[in-house]
Formats: structure tokens, sequence, C-alpha cells
DNA sequence: CAGCATTTTGAACCATAGTTCATCTTTAAG
DNA sequence: CTTAAAGATGAACTATGGTTCAAAATGCTG
């Protein structure tokens, strides 16, 4: 697709300042979101003086941007994989919900901004139009979800007495309430099986079994 | 509690002033969000230049905070009297329900700042310590929730296998995807009964039943 | 209507933070 | 060791927006 890879030290070198001053951002915004962290942390926590940074990246709002595009990036491209298999659609679903929580573990930090940028009804980086392209990538990640859904209801895995929309928000929902429980509780977060349990709260809901 | 009320003329007006640039706030935070909204745009759409703005207000962040702090308030004593009432625990959970889809229709501004401040991870007003005190109301507001849970895993209603925390985030997020609901898609949240089908989702799920 | 009090106004002030760029430092070839 | 290119630096510039306040407008009383 892009251009060949000579990759010099100098060039690799490069690259990895780049993918460094990435990751102190990623951690900062999370911490402090957007508007509240500035370009002077970001300098400071990369130990980069803050024009070295304007060296690596052209704008504030482009290192946001570049964070959300690589990883939203990365995830459709999983999806895309899930979809493609052969599983059965609710075992497809399964696996999604093992992705998240597999994700959860590895990128807290970017979860907490991919969520606040897409479920926080408005966009959290008004400056250019980041809202649009993190809109579209979004798309591509939840579009085939919906698919997938309707496939299950199809199957008769899945209640279709509701919408698959509705279907799609409480999905998302439920890999949102356990990103928020190993943000406020780790440990229990990690004790037991979040997968199963988020597939079979998923499915069998709160009340007791009949 | 506080003091009496004399409440002459001016007073009143004064009062519906005040009212008034707080609705006006509610809607611009709610559209761009604490940072991206100025008291510029906040003296424009109230049709009052800036300097009165701050007649009645002392600062931009406490607009913020006033607004929340006079809605959380409400919603305390509402969940206050549902909790109190002699209804089974099941029951309590489903006018819980009910109350959320009533604000919704009714507040649906507000609730977007408000999940945005309560579940976005952060506080999205950096500055003074709106935050600690968001989070004091929140907790007057959830703790009766989790005792509610409590109580109805104990009557067999719901679930023991499945920690109150657990089911009570749940139970909230369920809350919040009728509120996304009611956001993208007013015209389906608004046909079918919200709360019959969140109640539903609640104790069974989507899975098809047995 | 006069004159005092209250309210409103918005230009000016100031602090913050994104961005730039002349200068200094490092690197590496000759 | 010299030196030129590449990279790093942070003080200075600029724009934005929260806040203030002297002056103007309005309201109210006698």
């Amino acid at each position: 697709m892009t251009k060949q890879k000579p990759k010099s030290r100098k060039e690799k070198e490069q690259e990895e300042r780049s993918n460094y001053i990435l990751a102190m951002a990623e951690e900062l915004f999370s911490e402090h979101g957007y508007e509240s962290t500035s370009m002077a942390m970001i300098a400071e926590k990369s130990e980069f003086s803050v024009g070295t940074v304007y060296n690596f990246f052209p704008s504030k709002s482009n290192i946001y941007s570049e964070l959300l595009m690589r990883k939203m990036t990365e995830m459709i491209d999983v999806v895309q994989k899930i979809v493609e298999s052969k599983a059965a659609p609710i075992e497809k679903l399964k696996m999604i919900f093992e992705f998240h929580v597999e994700m959860t573990k590895k990128n807290i930090q970017f979860f907490k901004i991919y969520y606040s940028e897409v479920d926080s009804f408005r966009c959290l980086c008004a400056t250019s139009n980041i809202g649009k392209r993190v809109e579209n990538l979004h798309h591509k990640i939840v579009e085939p979800l919906e698919k997938i859904i309707h496939d299950a209801q199809k199957k008769l895995s899945l209640r279709s007495d509701i919408s698959a929309k509705k279907i799609l928000l409480n999905f998302r929902l439920i890999s949102k309430v356990y990103l928020q429980l190993a943000i406020i509780d780790p440990d229990e977060f990690n004790s037991g099986n979040p997968v199963d349990e988020m597939f079979d709260i998923f499915m069998n809901g709160m009340g007791t079994k009949r």
C-alpha cells in the first residue's frame, strides 16, 4: 500500500520516539481528557521539549487523532477477521466479547479515550473534523456487529422482538460495564471469567432463571 | 431549612432570569461540553451581556456545578421516595426505570451532561472541586439502588451468582442505552413502551427464552 | 422631572496554552 | 579536528476566553 521500508537506524529511532510520544500522550489524554492536556504536559512526560514534539506532530489535535485512528484501525481489522470466520453468529459475538476483554486488559488507557469519544454524546475534540473521521471508523467497527446480531436473530439465537439496533446498544454497553469495572475495581474484574459472565448476562439477564 | 420567602416581584424576576441563564447554559453544555462552551456563548444565548451573567453567577464553573447540583438533588429526592415506598424490591427497580424514562423525556439535555460527568472516567470540569461534589451526590443516588438490588437478590428475584455491584452497573447501563436511543433515534424511543422493554431486557437478556 | 440606586454593558485586562523560530547542540562525514 | 547538516530547545508570539469594572442605562421614589 504505502511506501517500501528501507528502515535506517535513524528512521527507526525517529519512529520509536514518535511512538513514545504517542504513548505518553495516550496516558495523559485518558487521565485528563483532551482539553485539559497541554502540549507542555506531553512534552514533559515524553522528556522532550515542546518544539521537538512539534517536530514529530504538526499539532495537538493531530496527536489525538493519530492515536485514535491507529488503534481503531487495529480494531477494525480484528472485527473483520471475526466476521469472516466460519463460527456461528452467536459464537462470533462471544469472540467479540473476548476481544474486548483482551483489549481492556492491554489497552485500558485507550479504551477510556475511545469510549468517551464515541459514547459521550459529543466530540471531545471540538477542533478540526476529527469527530467525523472517528465516526466513520466507528461505523466500520459497529456495522458488522449489527449484521452479526441480525444473523443471530435469524438463527433464533437472539430474540427477534427487539430491534437489532437496541440489541447492539446493549451488547456494546455490556463491554463498557466491564471496562468500568476494570477501572473501579480491577481485582473483581480479574477474578472469575469476564467473558463467560458477560455472555451469560447478555443472553440471560439478571432475573432468576426458571 | 433555608430562609423564609418574602418573594418580592424584583426577587422573583431575578430568580427567573437566573433560571433562564441556567437553562440556556444547560443546552450549550450538553451540546458542546464544558470546555467548548464560553461565557460569551452563554451570554449571547440568554440575551444578556457577559457582565450581567457574572452578576448572577460568580464563575463559569459555578454555573456548571449549580446546574448539576440542582437536578441531582431532585433525583436524590425521587429515589428516596421510591426507596421508602412499600413496593417489593423488584417493583422498586421498575419504578426507577420509569423515573429514568420520564426524566429522559423531560430532561434529555441534563442527562447528557450528567452521564458524561459520572460515567466518563474523569471529571469534565477540571477546575475547582466539582468532581468530588458530583461524586458525593452520585453516591447518594446509586447507593440506595445497590441496596434495593441486594434485597431483590435475597427475595430470589435477582440472580445471586453475580455481585450486586455488577448488577448495579448493568442496571444503570440499560438506562443509558435508552438515553442513547432517545438521542440517536427519538422515534424508536417513543414507539413502544421503553419501561417494560428495559425491565424485560434487564431480567431476561437477549437470548431466546426457553 | 430630579436624583439616587440598581442593573446592564462590553471594552479592557489577564492568564493560559497552542504554535513558531532563531539559536544552540549533537551527529557524522571528510 | 573541522564543519555542515539534522535535530532539539524554550523563550516569545498569538489567540482564546474567563473575569473585572468604570461608565451608561434603567428603574424607582419623592
